[in-house]
DNA sequence: GTATCATTTAATGCATACGCAAATGAATGC
DNA sequence: GCATTCATTTGCGTATGCATTAAATGATAC
């Protein structure tokens, strides 16, 4: 249970991750090394190391005597992000079903579909998030590919922070939870073309649904 | 003509790649900071903040006490890249058609093709796959999305290191041409569907024809 | 009042130093 | 011999200080 030591570098890097996610350093900000430092009580090394590792990241751009600008997203950038994020996880799921995969190692995946389902009776939206991010993860998991996975963590982390904000304005995501059965059953079936068309559908309809969102609040940036 | 000043860890980040390409840090043999501070004649810092960009760029790992490690491919990382680089590639290919561009924004798409051509006349591997590249990079441009770009090249990068030595133990690549001449064509015609398809089948046959030769020759590692 | 140039300010990029922890080797006991 | 403990070395993580240079400020001329 007790954390290890860490060394600063880590904990900057994962505190600075926190801070941006929570919006604490917010979307287009700019901040001085020093200040970060400051902070995180430490010196300006571990911050400025993982300052460039955010940035390769893409959370955040390094502008020389400018301070450190956390990226905001625009309209434009969710649809990128969720163009790749149809791709990739659709990949994972069509080579998921190719992997003949028995139920135990499917276990997860129902888990979170079940803990989607218990999350919007109880109209619990973190909880549904959460357990939406696992489905996610899990099933690019099964695809095994490594650098799937890394891509699509990265790529949820850049719009994390605009999907909590539009989390709360649009209505409860009572269908999604149909494509993710229909996805987890191809899956379980083994007809990979179904299980990739089905979650590229459904990853298009929510690409679709968060631009048009955005676009109608005329949310510009976040 | 003059190169610019360029900082340091700028330097360090360019060199370094460059001695990872040219094999001159071989895959897989490991590197002490302070080595490649020398080689590179400044201070560890500067070096660490490149060792750690190219990290997250998945060309090397840095291995606390042991050492900084070059990457090695092994034909399951060539895989993973290729099925990524299939995915995203035939979505820019599919945008680039739907993008209803003339003939001049496709230029150097049709340069390189050309030079393709040029090249495997006048059997010469390299400036052949200089303008693979090219082309590749260039579909990708038209593709307009910054982070598939960005993606691309990273898993090109990769990847160059064992391209090259494959480029050598296999024929010429004369079919390979005709398939960059469908995809430009289905991207000029507009048709989506087509430029997708085919760019996908290439790439697929460019996966296979790729890790069958890397097992042929038992290559568990480049 | 504005534009240009000199001066100051201050954030960054880098070198350097140091303490710590891991790895290595030596010494001791069995 | 072999294992175990302790001493030594060495590489890394971090703090610190300084030189550089871009930006901000102020001064001067028009």
């Amino acid at each position: 249970m007790s954390d290890k030591p860490a060394s600063s570098s880590q904990r900057a890097l994962h505190e600075l991750r926190e801070k941006i996610f929570a919006g604490e350093l917010a979307a287009g900000s700019d901040h001085l090394e020093s200040e970060l430092a400051e902070q995180l009580n430490m010196s300006r090394t571990p911050v400025r190391e993982a300052v460039l590792m955010l940035e390769s990241q893409g959370l955040l751009e390094m502008r020389p005597r400018k301070g450190v600008r956390i990226r905001p997203l625009a309209p434009e950038d969710m649809a990128e992000i969720y163009d790749i994020l149809t791709e990739l996880e659709s990949l994972a799921a069509e080579r998921a079903a190719q992997a003949d995969l028995d139920e135990d190692e499917l276990k997860d995946l129902a888990k979170a579909i079940d803990d989607m389902d218990i999350a919007i009776a109880q109209s619990d939206l973190d909880a549904w998030a959460n357990a939406d991010d696992r489905f996610h993860a899990e099933l690019v998991r099964l695809g095994r590919n490594e650098r799937i996975m890394s891509i699509v963590h990265m790529m949820s982390d850049q719009v994390r922070r605009a999907r909590m904000t539009t989390l709360f304005m649009r209505p409860l995501p009572t269908k999604s939870n149909e494509d993710h059965r229909r996805v987890y059953q191809a899956i379980k079936d083994g007809d990979a073309k179904t299980a990739r068309e089905t979650h590229r559908d459904h990853r298009r309809e929510a690409k679709k649904i968060i631009v048009d969102l955005l676009q109608k609040h005329r949310l510009r940036f976040l």
